[in-house]
DNA sequence: CGAGGGTTTGAAGTGCATCAAATAGTGTGG
DNA sequence: CCACACTATTTGATGCACTTCAAACCCTCG
């Protein structure tokens, strides 16, 4: 584990990769400073757990690298995948409000670099500087939109379309004729992201080829036709088709 | 519309209503008063519209008595619920954080009283007292927590399951042996809240009855055995029993 | 080369949706 | 207070989507 503060005297682009995330925009230099102080830099390797469902919840994580999936186990053993992360996005920060218990647990999937923040200091930060309140609080509203999707989608999409709707996400937004997708991880990890087992995944990426003229081979997608892709997605949704990612 | 603060001189009511709500609690006098003259009762008779997706959002509301919908319509016509909501709840307030437009539409299914606050009043508030957008977190937290539940509960539970769920949700802390449960508002809008169709819903229903012990007639369900009904709804969940209503 | 995980395919089952029709409730005007 | 219209709810029959269980395939990596 590497103390970024210690890193900092010859190197800034910690700090700099810092206030590019919004939840770092425009503190005022001494929180910004308390973060940089207590934090680390932490590898996790693939299948390593970063945290278990009901820990106490000490530390928070930024991503720097890698995938990290959150989930929750029932009692009977399945899994709910609630969501996958990657590069700059957060996770376990809401511990903050939840009696210091981690709600879900994470692993990483693909491994993971992150940089590590003690809860503690984003409760204070959150206290004293009003502008770090701010910024949690967009990125608490974007995160929850987001989820609002995924509700919906689950209830009024079906697999192919949820599987479509997941491609759209990873498309660049500027459009190219011929777009190539290559999949960020486990297809059987897609398929409970999505709410599907691996075998249905399989079938209704077949039918998402049919209807929507995609070709697949392996871990990459090609997309022939991103309107008619949009098309068969969409229709079913509430919102308009550039319906960017909003987590982090 | 009657001005709250004008009530306030022979009525305190109101003022404690509203220091009961989290996201009031412990806020500067000067910010609570800010609130208290510029809201005003509102009523919505059934069936009414509060305010529709994708219009300016200039107020949020925090409902005295009633129920609200929350939902949102996709292309094709179909609507999603995304959520039924009751006294002492709020709606409308994520507007802050959204380009000042509704993300959702919001109709009174049961004839509702609320109070109704400027957004701008909010926003103010969360810029320049910092206890106010902590209490917006800790809300925001609850919520999102909430809806990891859902998209758990839409993936691992069945439909009786999910009813199960609801009911238990309506259940009074303090179990006594007999509960009894006013379904509080009509069974088609708990079907889809809970994401399945009516007949659906009344199957399950019928289902539920068979496996857990309770008896229905008409709008009220009664519930003999708490356990069993805890046992048959909650071995798929990831939390244990008492997981109390969080949204809010 | 062979083991093991991820992925696909097949066959059969389950649960929910859909369509259609009967029944129960609710509110209205006579 | 009753008859009627209209809406919610229930019930039945059928179909489709997803799951489950089982087996084959494929790919990677030791």
């Amino acid at each position: 584990m590497l103390n970024l503060a210690s890193q900092l005297s010859d190197d800034q682009r910690i700090a700099d990769q810092l206030s590019s995330i919004p939840l770092f925009h425009d503190l005022e230099d001494k929180t910004l400073e308390q973060f940089l102080n207590q934090s680390f830099v932490r590898v996790f390797k693939k299948g390593e757990m970063v945290f278990l469902q009901d820990d106490p919840a000490d530390y928070f994580y930024l991503i720097r690298s890698g995938w990290v999936k959150l989930f929750r186990e029932t009692l009977e053993g399945t899994e709910a995948v609630i969501d996958v992360l990657t590069q700059n996005h957060l996770f376990g920060e809401t511990a903050v409000f939840e009696d210091r218990l981690y709600t879900c647990s994470a692993q990483a999937v693909e491994t993971v670099q992150a940089v590590s923040f003690p809860v503690a200091v984003l409760k204070a930060a959150i206290e004293q500087d009003n502008r770090m309140a701010l910024n949690m609080l967009s990125s608490m509203s974007r995160y929850r939109r987001q989820q609002n999707r995924d509700i919906e989608g689950l209830s009024v999409k079906n697999a192919p379309q949820r599987i479509g709707c997941f491609l759209l996400r990873l498309c660049p937004t500027s459009a190219s004729e011929r777009i190539r997708i290559h999949l960020p991880y486990d297809k059987t990890l897609i398929a409970s992201r999505l709410g599907m087992k691996p075998e249905t995944f399989s079938r209704a990426l077949q039918r998402l080829k049919d209807n929507a003229h995609i070709s697949i081979d392996g871990p990459t997608v090609q997309i022939h036709d991103l309107d008619a892709l949009i098309d068969y997605t969409c229709n079913t949704c509430s919102e308009s088709f550039p319906c960017k990612d909003l987590s982090s």
